[in-house]
DNA sequence: CATGTATAAAACCAATAGGTTATGAAACGA
DNA sequence: TCGTTTCATAACCTATTGGTTTTATACATG
C-alpha cells in the first residue's frame, strides 16, 4: 500500500532530518521557506536569537539536505528541498496502518461508551 | 486537504517526538514493537549494547508518549503507542503538497531531458 | 529464606548541541 | 578606496546525549 517509486533514506539521512526537524526554530525556518527563497538576516529576524545561531541551524539543515544555498551577490538564499521531507514521511508511512488500527479501537471504545451507557457488556 | 478530526501536537511533543526518532537504536525498538509487546531483555538482545543504555533509550520513547509500559511482575513489558506517530505524520502532511509539487517539476525536466534530446528548447 | 532474574538508578565520561561574543571575508555602493 | 551589508568562522560556555560500570530494588522460585 505504498506508493513509492522512489529512492529510500539511508538510516545517517533519517538520523539528520529528524534531528533537524527536532527543533521547533529550525521548523519555523522550514515553515518560512514553503513561503519561496529567502535570505539569512530574512530568516534570522523573527527570532530573538543572533545571526550566528541561525547560521548553525541552517547549517544542521543543510547537512540534512532540507535547505540547499544559492549565491545573490553577498547573500546566500536558502531554498526549501523536497527530498528528505519525503524520505521522512515514507518512512512514518509504515506505521500508517498500525495507528490507524490503534484509532479504529478507540473509536470502538468510544462508540461503547457513548451509545451503549446500559446496553453493553455490563 | 488534510483528514484530520484528532487533535494536534505541541511544538514539545513534536521535539520530543522527532529527537526520539533521531535515533536508529530507538527507530529499531519501534518497529520491533509493531509485532507486538516486548519487555527490555527482549528488546537489548539484538543490539551490542548495555541493558541501562537500552534503559534509556526506552525512557527518551516514553518521554515522547511513543511506548507506554505495563507490569507482569519484574517484567516492564512496552507497547508501541500511536499518537505521536499520528501527530508526526500529521505535521510532515503539510508538507506533501510542497514535495510533491517538486518532484513533479523533477519528473517534468527528465521527461524533458529524456524525449527531448534535440527537440527541446535548444 | 536464599538465590536468580528483570529492571532501574547512580555516578561517571566524552562528545555534541545550542547558544553567546568577537572577528573575518566577500561583495556592493558611494 | 572606504565604509556597509551579509554572512561565516572561531573560541568559548553550559547543558544534554549516549554510552559505560556498578549498585540497588522487586519479584519468583527452589
Amino acid at each position: 500500500m505504498k506508493r513509492n517509486g522512489y529512492l529510500n533514506a539511508t538510516p545517517e539521512r533519517l538520523d539528520a532530518t529528524f534531528t533537524a526537524l527536532a527543533d521547533p526554530t529550525r521548523r519555523a525556518i522550514l515553515a518560512r521557506l514553503v513561503a519561496g527563497e529567502a535570505t539569512v538576516t530574512e530568516l534570522a529576524a523573527p527570532f530573538d536569537m543572533s545571526q550566528p545561531a541561525i547560521s548553525k541551524h541552517l547549517k544542521v539543515l543543510e547537512r540534512a539536505g532540507l535547505v540547499s544555498r544559492g549565491r545573490d551577490a553577498q547573500r546566500r538564499p536558502c531554498r526549501l528541498e523536497a527530498r528528505p521531507l519525503r524520505e521522512a514521511t515514507d518512512w512514518l508511512e509504515n506505521y500508517r496502518d498500525y495507528w490507524e488500527e490503534s484509532y479504529q479501537r478507540l473509536d470502538a471504545l468510544l462508540d461503547e461508551l457513548k451509545t451503549g451507557e446500559g446496553t453493553s457488556t455490563e
